[in-house]
RNA sequence: GCCCCCAUCGUCUAGUGGCCCAGGAUGUCAGGUUCUCAGCCUGAAGACAGGGGUUCAAAUCCCCUUGGGGGUACCA
């Protein structure tokens, strides 16, 4: 419950998302739900929920919960709804009894026979004011009478909308523009009726990577996707907000309360975006470094777990020394697990032109033995030893530590790309790291 | 077809008549750091779609063309 007080320092501010519950939340449905949470959080006002699923066919109960966990991770909260227009059909039965009532509404069967009302449209121009495009003229000559009941007793779309956000006190419609030509036949529906028109704030639409209408082909589109890629929700919202608004400065990292405070629709851009998957890894990395690696490392778990690895053995704090090492080298968790398999299982894969490259080369199995013979001999284990006792075999030799580093790194992790070697080998132990190097040197080099 | 929206580096954007031979970010390339890669640091290349106006002056205003997107459903 709010407070008197709180409710006097409140606008009249009231926005919503309303979503088809016909699909996952999509990351351009999840950008229109964000602009409209900001909006209502920078204006003190109320950011409500309706689930427009007056299609029957093609709603699920499984989309709706999908888009609510979606909403929730992503921390859009709500604080109306969520409404159902299911639920509310005979609202919407008595609105269009109403207008034909008035003449201003009829029943009309299509040649399949179904009975419907529909809406008669009168000829005229409407203008609508929008608040991103400024004003847009429609001539409702060229808009046909529209069905506002189908014979199934649901509203379309316009119909329902219309009445809820009239019957909800909606001041602001912000939505995606390609809900522009939707306005006049609404317009007209308000004026039907003799409701106030709210303000329309029509924001772009987010395209694919090729600049095409997002679809399944673009890869990742929804927001559950990139969850469970181990994107991290505050970096997707941070990521959605610039793709269409900015801040009014350089600053790309921005934090919500900056946006919150920051947010406006006059800052709002009018051409459609492109999602960038390059710069959404960019800024994933750049907030996964930002994240303590204490903080960090418990999300990890669960992806290596999905991933197959058994993760009952692995203590908190070796994970955690292990997100240590690779803070900076991965931007999502997905890659962090891609990045550090070797470290989980005991038969390795080797990236055969690595061993083509490092290993199968002159003079390799008697480096290696060395280093083996080298490490052998060390009590601790550890990356001060180990590069202690390596590099004095490189002077010892005579040879730049590189022609050392490259052959073991491949002997220890099965390919030419890793963290620290000496890190890696601490963190592998001194069991596992010379089981490798005995395996490499007895079946891997030449002989 | 008709109606509507949009148009700055590859991408996201800053820019609302002079501060812009256009700024930032990402990506790319080069150099540095270094056991590899990543990261980090430094630097470079890279855009006002085209054509007409208006104006002393246009990326910014107007018109046309072109291109992209949306709508034209008893989908939303």
């Amino acid at each position: 419950m709010r407070t008197e007080r709180e409710k006097g320092l409140m606008s009249n501010v009231r926005v919503r998302f309303a979503p088809s519950p016909t699909g996952y939340l999509h990351i351009g449905g999840a950008r229109t739900a964000l602009f409209n949470w900001l909006f209502a959080r920078h204006n003190k006002g109320i950011f409500l929920l309706r689930i427009e699923d007056t299609d029957q066919q093609r709603s699920t109960p499984e989309a709706t919960q999908a888009i609510l966990d979606s909403m929730q991770w992503l921390g859009l909260n709500w604080d109306e709804g969520p409404f159902f227009q299911s639920d509310r059909l005979s609202i919407y039965k008595k609105h269009a009894d109403n207008l034909v009532l008035q003449n201003k509404a009829f029943y009309d069967t299509d040649a399949e026979g179904r009975k419907a009302i529909r809406f008669k449209m009168l000829d005229g121009v409407t203008e609508i004011n929008d608040l991103i495009h400024g004003v847009i003229s429609f001539d409702t000559a060229l808009i046909e009478d529209f069905v506002i009941l189908k014979a199934d007793g649901f509203p379309t779309y316009n119909f329902a909308c219309v009445v809820d956000d009239a019957e909800m006190g909606i001041t602001h419609v912000i939505r995606g523009d390609d809900h522009i030509s939707n306005t006049p036949k609404q317009i007209a529906l308000y004026n039907a009726f003799g409701f106030k028109l709210p303000e329309f704030a029509h924001i772009p639409m987010i395209l694919g990577e090729d600049g095409s209408r997002l679809s399944k082909r673009h890869g990742a589109t929804s927001v559950t996707e990139y969850r469970d890629k181990g994107y991290l929700p505050q970096a997707l919202v941070n990521f959605l907000a610039l793709l269409g608004w900015s801040p009014g400065n350089d600053q790309e990292i921005i934090t919500l309360a900056e946006m919150i405070e920051k947010f406006s629709l006059k800052r709002a851009v009018k051409t459609s975006a492109q999602f960038n998957n390059t710069k959404m890894d960019w800024m994933n990395g750049q907030y996964i470094k930002s994240i303590p690696v204490e903080q960090l490392s418990p999300y990890t778990r669960g992806f290596f777990e999905k991933s197959g690895v058994d993760m009952t053995k692995i203590s908190a704090e070796w994970l955690t020394a292990l997100v240590r090492l690779y803070h900076e080298r991965f931007k999502t968790f997905q890659d962090l697990v891609n990045q550090t398999g070797f470290f989980f299982s005991s038969t390795i894969e080797y990236d055969t032109a690595s061993v083509e490259k490092f290993l199968k080369k002159e003079g390799i199995t008697n480096l290696l033995k060395e280093v083996l013979a080298a490490i052998s001999q060390l009590e601790a284990f550890d990356t001060k030893h180990l590069e202690d006792s390596l590099r004095a075999l490189t002077t010892k030799l005579g040879v730049g530590f590189s022609k050392l580093a490259q052959p073991l790194r491949v002997s220890i992790t099965g390919r030419s790309v890793s963290a620290g070697i000496f890190e890696t080998m601490e963190l592998l132990g001194k069991e596992v790291s010379l089981q490798r190097l005995d395996y490499t040197i007895k079946n891997l080099c030449n002989q």
